[in-house]
DNA sequence: CCATGATCGTCAGTACCCTAACTGTTTGCG
DNA sequence: CGCAAACAGTTAGGGTACTGACGATCATGG
C-alpha cells in the first residue's frame, strides 16, 4: 500500500482516475464498468477476508456485527437490530436462531410487551466479540489496504454518502441515528415500555 | 458508463471527506465506520434498485450479468463464466439451472471435451438482455446518482482498484482479462496480475 | 494399455437475504 | 367494551454464495 505520493490525496485521486480510464480493464469485460457488480464483488471479497482472518471462520461478518450491537445495546428487540444493520426481520430471526443455537445470544419475551423478544449476548457471545475485535478491525483495514491513506478517506466518504442517500431505495432502510428520535412508531425507548403499557 | 466532466474533482472530494468527518454519523452506530458493512449494505441496495427497475423484477442482477456474458461470448463453459463474474462453479451451475428452466439459456455437452457443457443464451434470453439493457444501465447509474459526476469517477476508480488488488483474497478470483489469451486450458493466469500490459 | 492425476460438472449442506402470508399481542377508536 | 388496525415474530419459499465430496471424463506416464 505504499504509493509514491500519498501526501496530497488529490494527486493520488487523479492518478486513480487516469488509471481506470486507461486500458487497464478491456472493454470486453462486463463487470468493470458496472458499479453494482463491482460492489457485489467487493462484498464477496470482504466476506472471504473476514472468514479467513477472524475466529477461524467460526463467525460470519453479519453474525459478528449483530453480536457487536448486542454487546453495545443489550435487550433490544429484533426489529431494532434489523434497523441497525439494515436487515430484514426474517433475516434477523434467521441469524439469531443460529446464534442462539450456539449459545452466543439469548432471547426472552419482553414482559412489558409480549410481542417482542429482547435479545442479548451471552457471556460466551460477549467474550467472542471482545476476543476477536482486533482481528475484525484488521479485516476491515485489509479491505482498504490497496488504497493510500488519503484515498481511504475519500472512498469511505463517498461510500457512506451512497449508502446514506440511497438508503430509502433499499427495501430495508437502516436507521440513521441509533438512539435518537426514530419516528414515534416503534419508538424503541428502552424505558418507555413500563410507562407506556 | 461514461460520465462526462472529469474536471474539478478536487473540491468535491474534499467536501465529501469533510462531510463524513462531521457529526453525520453518531458513534453509536457500528456500521458507519466499517467498510465491509457499508459495502454489504450498498450491494443490498443495488439489488433492490435493480429488481425495482429492470424487467419488473423478473431477473436478478447476477442472472442478467450472466446472460450478458453469454450474449457476448456464446459457447463458453461454466468455469469460464465463473471467472468472468467472480463466481464459484457450484453457484454458476445453480444460476444456470434456473435460467435453463426458464428457457433463457441452453447447455450442450462439448463434443470435443465431454466434461464441459457449453452454454449459450436462447433467443428469448438474448431478447431479454437486449430489451432491458437501458434499464440496467439506468439502475447502475442510479446507484451513483447521489454523487457528483467527478465524484463518480473517483469512486469507480477506487472501487475498481480495490476489487482488482484484493481479487486474490477472495475464494473465487475473477479473471482480469476477458478474451485476451486465457487459452482453452483455463490457465488460471498466475501471472495474470499483468494488468499493467 | 492401464493407472494416476487433473478437470468439469453436480450434489449436499450451510449461511445470507428478500417477500408474502400467517400467528399472536397491543392499541385505539367508535 | 369490543373489534379492527398496527405491530412483533415466525414460516415458507425463492435466490445468491461458499465448501466439500463425488462421478465422469480427459491427459499422462509407465
Amino acid at each position: 500500500m505504499r504509493y509514491p505520493d500519498d501526501t496530497a490525496g488529490t494527486r493520488a485521486q487523479r492518478a486513480a482516475v487516469a488509471r481506470s480510464r486507461g486500458a487497464t480493464h478491456p472493454p470486453g469485460h462486463i463487470i468493470w464498468d458496472r458499479p453494482g457488480y463491482l460492489v457485489r464483488r467487493l462484498h464477496q471479497i470482504h466476506v472471504a477476508m473476514f472468514l479467513g482472518r477472524v475466529a477461524e471462520g467460526k463467525v460470519t461478518p453479519i453474525q459478528y456485527g449483530l453480536l457487536s450491537i448486542l454487546v453495545r445495546r443489550p435487550n433490544i428487540d429484533q426489529l431494532t437490530i434489523g434497523e441497525e444493520l439494515g436487515l430484514d426481520r426474517a433475516n434477523v430471526a434467521d441469524i439469531l436462531k443460529r446464534l442462539e443455537a450456539r449459545k452466543l445470544v439469548a432471547r426472552v419475551v419482553d414482559p412489558g410487551n409480549r410481542r417482542r423478544k429482547l435479545c442479548l449476548a451471552t457471556a460466551r457471545g460477549a467474550e467472542l466479540v471482545r476476543r476477536h475485535h482486533a482481528d475484525m478491525q484488521a479485516s476491515q483495514a485489509q479491505l482498504l489496504a490497496p488504497l493510500a491513506p488519503a484515498e481511504r478517506e475519500v472512498f469511505m466518504a463517498l461510500l457512506s454518502r451512497l449508502v446514506e442517500r440511497n438508503n430509502a431505495s433499499g427495501r430495508t432502510s437502516l436507521s440513521d441515528r441509533p438512539e435518537a428520535a426514530v419516528p414515534p412508531t416503534r419508538a424503541a425507548a428502552p424505558c418507555g415500555r413500563s410507562a407506556e403499557h
